[in-house]
DNA sequence: TTAATATATTGCAAAATGCAAGTAACTATA
DNA sequence: TATAGTTACTTGCATTTTGCAATATATTAA
């Protein structure tokens, strides 16, 4: 594995120790971003998810709910048993992606006229 | 080919409407905002570029150039010739994802304790 | 003549992505 | 009882992208 993340000191960076390199090593792709609005825009579970318009292929999205969760970035909760279901949210990690994505979003919608961003799914919970 | 770019009127998005998406369809990688940030600090050219401790391979670094000159977010001008030598700027379009730049850095900071933003090479000229 | 510099391109292996189909454990309907 | 539907995935395989090393081109310097 040789996975420098288990080192100490100041020296377990992936690719190198700069904020926005670490910063795309977990979502600098196609995708992850994508399941991180949905979530901020109230959606739980998985078929919500997949539904998207952009049409996440099914693996991608299996891959990227663990790998965000094996980052921090989200959490899964049960919501039954036989068979286990889960809801996806945001632990604080990811919910401070906000303003990245507000950032994003803001520079899309400059750049890109007559885009617009989707309607929200379902209240979030107060912190 | 069947571009939808090509397309008019409002249905002439790669994968959604979405800005988010739109804006992730330009930069939604691991390497393109790393050139942007280079960029901001003062680098201009293919040497400095390639220098950066990520180690970007020299044909993901020369594909990439391509793609954000024909998104239109940054121009090269020659400052010699015999031989052709290129510096590579932002445009007005790559100057204004700054605030995106800034919330991944930010962000980056605040979950990843001992990263630290690289010096700037070289002044930047107002505009 | 040889080496160095700057900006790439090429070839190939490895990894990531995309698509379709399959699986498992239920629940609802005929 | 049998059949179909729902939800959350997993699997197999082809395509695309990435990563690494080597090569190319034009020029200047030693």
């Amino acid at each position: 594995m040789n996975d420098d993340k288990t080192m100490e000191g100041e020296f377990a960076f992936e690719r190198s120790c700069c904020p926005l390199t670490n910063a795309l090593d977990i979502f600098g792709d196609k995708w992850t971003l994508l399941i991180i609005r949905d979530l901020v825009l109230g959606k739980r579970r998985y078929l919500e998810l997949i539904s998207s318009p952009e049409k996440i292929a099914s693996n991608i999205l299996a891959d990227r709910l663990k790998k965000l969760e094996a980052a921090g970035v989200i959490t899964r909760q049960a919501y039954q048993q036989k068979p286990a279901r889960y809801e996806y949210f945001l632990t604080e990690k990811g919910e401070s992606l906000g303003p990245v994505l507000a950032a994003m979003i803001s520079w899309g919608q400059e750049h890109y006229p007559g885009t617009q961003l989707f309607p929200v799914v379902r209240q979030r919970q107060a912190t």
